[in-house]
DNA sequence: CTGAAAGCGCTTACAG
DNA sequence: CTGAAAGCGCTTACAG
């Protein structure tokens, strides 16, 4: 019976026909536990967030979700809620029932994360740890369009918000927009760490100020949000006195006044990219490891940014 | 050994005492696969909404996913994408692999769910399904604020936009302010049904226009926002010309320009009690059934209501 | 092609 | 209190 309804073709035709038609009219259906044991199998794959409710992660929740489900896999997603240990419990609980896991945005360090990879297939997204497959896309094209962008308006000071301590992606930006910035002859200032809210982009208002930046950057549309009402309220007029560019392109970057400028990260495809490689890599494959071309950031141009203040 | 480890207390405390220690030297985890087999018990319970990515579901995929890891169960998440068959297929897929299910926005119908119910232990947050366990807050308080707030600003006519048309809550709210609006002397008139969206909130600013209302309570915050920001952009303003008020209180709320008034729902504790009444009752418990005190709305007023125009 | 059997890693009566 | 055994529902070599 296992074998006409799995291996199809494997046994006689006659035979399966009928295990299938009794199976039907029973309406059976295998066991998923009972399977799991002897193929060591369970058929489920963990995605880990910081936080569920932070729209940077819905495109990656969403992605991994919709890719696993497509290949009959389940997708538990487990949030570390910022916390380093958190996420260590909550993958200590999940990780004997999947077969692997998608980190998306970890608050483990990269020793962790090594040392996770050891255990079960694991791939990493928006994060570079040696040793540990990848998922990252392009970030140059967008932030490129942005410095780009921001000269034309006439900017010559711009300050990075950048994001907590531990991301690696902030790094990662501030890291190409430093030599890009430079290399077009602005001035920039990295402003942190923060966590990566609406709250700590409004508390870095005044730090941001300060620096007598005419333009920022902020490491996502939440800290860019946050500054951009800090700045209202004290009643600095943006773009008028200050332009704001987030990142990550969310929905709420298109309900706000002004609406926000945002470099768009293509998460979902980054996220449906990962599981298909984590995927392949349960089956023993070895999957290509380099980054598709398609995968690349762009500048969403909306009303935060204008014409750097003259004088 | 499984005694000793699952059953303190049980054997020999010396037994018991070396078996620990071996174990913990071991690293050893037991497999969670291999235990539900005899036991027929996963561990795991679904939780399943609309749109993961719909502010609406956030707190209720929180509160569930919060209560059922402190009781040692993982959550899974499983999304309709607003569409029965959708849910239906997600549903057969998870069903065999969860020791219960919560349907946090379902779009099934009654009988579908009853018969679901009928499978496995089951409760519905936000609806009423005849003969299945549900939570639900008490939602007058909160539309009872509202409309005295709309009275005293001086408006006499207001119009609900529902949401989707199988939505039971939506009907819920509807008929309860209609009871309420009649009852404090004012003339309402519904207006749909539309999608729980942004989109479509935006799409139903002719229909609203046309029907004369001075203002708007609508079936979530997203169809808020969305009706505001087509108002703002056909010159109308909020609230100048018209007041809106929105339902659930989500993040966006407090970021849009002006800022939205909105009765808050306690969806996190409603998840988290159902999501303990679903273990009660999975530990063959009979929960108590009724709705806490503490669960009820309340109305949060920011500027998108204000008094209605004169003449 | 197709039976019959062993085994996956546990739990839980059942004896002793 | 504690062994030894059966059984949970599958899959997969192994014979025939």
């Amino acid at each position: 019976v296992s074998r006409a309804l799995n291996k199809p073709g494997r046994i006689n035709s006659d035979t399966e026909a009928k295990i299938r038609a009794a199976a039907k009219e029973l309406n059976y259906r295998a066991n998923p536990m009972a399977r799991s044991l002897p193929t060591g199998r369970t058929h489920m794959v963990a995605v880990i967030v910081a936080d569920i409710t932070n729209p940077m992660n819905f495109d990656a929740i969403r992605g991994a979700e919709f890719s696993a489900a497509r290949s009959g896999y389940t997708t538990v997603i487990a949030e570390s809620q910022e916390s380093g240990r958190l996420e260590a419990t909550a993958l200590e609980r999940i990780m004997p029932s999947v077969d692997g896991v998608i980190l998306a945005s970890s608050r483990l360090n990269d020793d962790e994360i090594a040392a996770l990879a050891e255990t079960k297939p694991l791939v990493v997204v928006n994060r570079r740890v040696d040793g540990v497959a990848d998922v990252v896309p392009h970030v140059e094209p967008g932030i490129a369009a942005a410095i780009e962008h921001l000269k034309n308006l006439g900017h010559e000071h711009v300050a990075f918000i950048e994001g907590p301590a531990g991301a690696w992606m902030s790094n990662h930006r501030w890291n190409i927009i430093l030599s890009q910035a430079v290399g077009a002859g602005l001035t920039v200032v990295k402003i942190g760490p923060n966590e990566p809210t609406f709250e700590a982009g409004r508390n870095s208002f005044d730090l941001v100020r300060a620096s007598g930046a005419t333009a920022v950057i902020a490491y996502n549309d939440l800290l860019a949000i946050g500054f951009m009402k800090a700045a209202q309220a004290n009643g600095v007029s943006v773009p008028g006195l200050v332009s704001v560019i987030g990142f990550d392109d969310i929905f709420a970057s298109e309900i706000t006044t002004p609406s926000l400028t945002s470099i768009k990260s293509p998460l979902l495809d980054s996220a449906t990219i990962a599981v298909e490689r984590l995927l392949a890599t349960i089956d023993g494959k070895n999957p290509d490891q380099s980054v598709p071309s398609s995968l690349y950031t762009t500048l969403v141009v909306r009303e935060s940014s204008g014409p750097a203040r003259k004088g």
